[in-house]
RNA sequence: GUGUUCGUAGCUCAGCUGGAUAGAGCAACGGCCUUCUAAGCCGUGGGUCGGGGGUUCGAAUCCCUUCGAGCACACCA
């Protein structure tokens, strides 16, 4: 379906041309006058120069050409030369009806030319627990994945687990201290290893900053943990197979974490799953004679004519001749393209890491890791901090677990729901359903808290206004919903049904610019996608609740006695939640039944 | 020091491919529940868009400059 301001800015740019102008000046955008207008062009103020003539002459031209059109209820022009267009309720209706009819896509086209686009996202490390900093990428990336998907394109997110270096040897070191029976320290063991880990999780949590504590006061526990890292990156069958539980007990623990958040991943590789790859990569490097030694490191010339400032050589190994983060990142590169050849791939990271990225990015470039026209794209998220502003942090200075911060957000919520319970008899939620709703207005609260901000700005989480959720924020989203879901569970429930009708003029100036909020969709899904931004969705959503409030506090639909009008309201209702609930979905949240 | 991001209401943020009176939410104040969930709706007050200059018919938006804040600047990840 095209959308609304193509068309209408085909029905001006028309206009303009057969008055003998260039139809460039016809581009129709969303008033930001409503109180005068639905869609204004300001074409005529523009042209007014080119054709040495008072723009408001052009506009009344151009208005009297486009008021007898049907589509148009008015079309005026005013003062200097603005261009006032008001949409006839028919017209309007019937755009919002087709939208209607175009089931789970409300008029937003898939795209022509479907990409595979890789994002990597989460970044999570294994053996510890997931804190405050995972949360915006974890969050900002699903949606990202989730808007190119609806879309149209093959979407494939990528955890890009932290599961290479000597945080590994370090575990393996403190359990060897701690249990020097258990087989896989014991060198002539040829037999097969046990399926059980020999830890918990919580004891893999605890095991790790202990470890990293010791390395830190003694130089022998470090000595030994670089040389358990060695002995592991050179096949010690004892340690692969401790590697391997490891693994396992963390990213089983992980799951069920980003389980809780709404997020999942396609693809669970690590950083050690670059490292077969890193060999050839160096050596072709430096056959291509790109890479070459400067202090002793393998570098490779980034800089570029146009840079406004010092752009370092990427590292490729240091001058021990081992390999760093930007090895494994380049060699990450080689597998995604030998294994999915995406067409761009997206690292939605920390924004202080764009200095180091764009030399990642270059050097693959460069030396042909990816081809010319595969897109890397650094979507760079700023810090969470707290309400002092300063980066988020526990009472006690330390980082906070991310399950904590949502367990209390949980809480909050749960304690919310059972209030609001007394005072409304009708809604009869026992414990589970109070438990699991609580989760949902959690989850959207914390989500919609963090997308409502441009991603590349730091922004405050704060637990007492999130939990407040008045206003602009993911409950009131939620409310919005489940009220339309109310009244459509009443009007069904009576036995009535809306088969076979249509979304009709509008009778009210609420009812009419709820469907202006709606036909606004396409446009904005397609706008989300390109400049990967979910926070226009939460405009977009935020002023279609709003728009919806407004239309349901003065119309009653319940009690509408003409019953051709009262299916009509049902089918807006019907479209309007579709609408709300494919774009939450697409923030990566969902909506309770009631709340 | 170099580069970069940013500075909009008391607070948290939109708006930034130039357009008409700079928008929301919170906080403050005032209305609206015998009628579809008041987590809502309606209204009032609150702004030299950091300062200065420039381009333009027209600037929060583009350019320059200045002040202030954050961040990054090769052997960490």
């Amino acid at each position: 379906m095209k959308k609304i301001l193509d068309l209408i800015t085909e029905k001006v740019t028309a206009a303009f041309a057969e008055a003998g102008y260039d139809a460039k000046y016809g581009k129709v955008t969303v008033s930001n006058r409503p109180d005068l207008c639905e869609y204004q062009c300001n074409g005529a103020m523009a042209a007014a120069k080119e054709y040495k003539k008072a723009p408001f002459l052009i506009a009344d031209e151009i208005a009297a050409k486009l008021a007898v059109d049907p589509v148009f209820s008015m079309a005026e022009s005013v003062k200097p030369g603005f261009l006032n267009l008001k949409l006839t309720e028919e017209y309007l209706a019937d755009y919002v009806a087709q939208m209607q009819a175009d089931e789970g896509r409300f008029g937003c086209e898939k795209t022509a030319e479907p990409m595979t686009i890789m994002v990597d996202y989460g970044g999570p490390n294994v053996a510890k627990p997931l804190h405050v900093g995972h949360l915006r990428s974890a969050i900002i990336g699903e949606s990202v994945k989730r808007i190119g998907r609806f879309m149209g394109h093959n979407m494939i997110g990528d955890v890009h687990l932290g599961d290479w270096g000597l945080q590994m040897g370090l575990i393996i070191t403190e359990l060897r201290e701690r249990r020097p029976e258990l087989v896989y320290f014991d060198e002539g063991y040829k037999g097969e290893y046990p399926e059980e880990a020999p830890f918990t999780i919580a004891e893999l949590e605890e095991i790790y900053p202990t470890a990293s504590g010791k390395s830190k006061v003694s130089e022998a526990f470090k000595e030994e943990a670089m040389q358990a890292t060695w002995e592991l990156q050179h096949g010690r069958r004892g340690y692969q197979a401790l590697l391997a539980h490891i693994l396992n007990v963390s990213v089983t623990d992980l799951k069920r974490n980003y389980e809780n958040l709404n997020v999942s991943f396609e693809l669970w590789k690590g950083e050690s799953d670059a490292q077969p790859y890193i060999p050839d990569m160096v050596q072709k490097m430096k056959d291509d004679g790109y890479a070459y030694l400067s202090d002793g490191a393998l570098v490779v010339d980034v800089k570029e004519e146009t840079d406004t400032k010092e752009v370092p050589p990427c590292m490729i190994l240091k001058s021990d001749g081992a390999s760093l983060y930007n090895t494994t990142d380049l060699a990450t590169i080689v597998w995604r393209m030998k294994d999915y050849n995406p067409d761009q791939i997206i690292y939605v990271v920390d924004k202080r890491q764009e200095l180091y990225f764009t030399q990642v990015f270059r050097c693959a470039r460069k030396t042909g890791l990816v081809k010319p026209e595969t897109g890397l794209k650094f979507l760079g998220f700023g810090t969470m901090n707290g309400r002092d502003g300063k980066p988020f942090k526990t009472r006690e200075g330390g980082v906070m677990r991310l399950e904590y911060l949502v367990d209390s957000v949980n809480e909050e919520m749960l304690k919310k729901i059972t209030e609001n319970q007394k005072e409304k008899e009708n809604l009869c939620i026992d414990a589970d359903e109070a438990a699991e709703t609580a989760r949902m207005i959690a989850l959207a609260a914390i989500k919609y808290g963090d997308l409502s901000n441009q991603a590349v700005k730091d922004y405050i989480f704060d637990v007492d206004r999130f939990t407040s959720f008045e206003g602009n924020t993911g409950p009131y989203i939620l409310y919005t919903i489940v009220r339309i879901k109310s009244i459509l569970n009443k009007f069904y429930g009576s036995g009535k049904t809306a088969d076979g009708a249509r979304i009709g003029a509008a009778h009210s100036k609420s009812g009419k610019d709820l469907m202006l909020a709606i036909v606004g969709f396409n446009a904005m899904a397609e706008q989300a996608f390109a400049e990967t931004a979910p926070h226009k969705i939460c405009a977009f959503i935020y002023e279609l609740a709003n728009a919806f409030n407004s239309f349901y506090h003065e119309t009653k639909i319940l009690s509408e006695e003409d019953e051709k009008t009262q299916k009509s309201y049902i089918c807006l209702l019907e479209l309007t939640k579709s609408v709300l609930e494919t774009c939450i979905g697409l923030l990566g949240f969902s909506a309770p039944e009631r709340m």
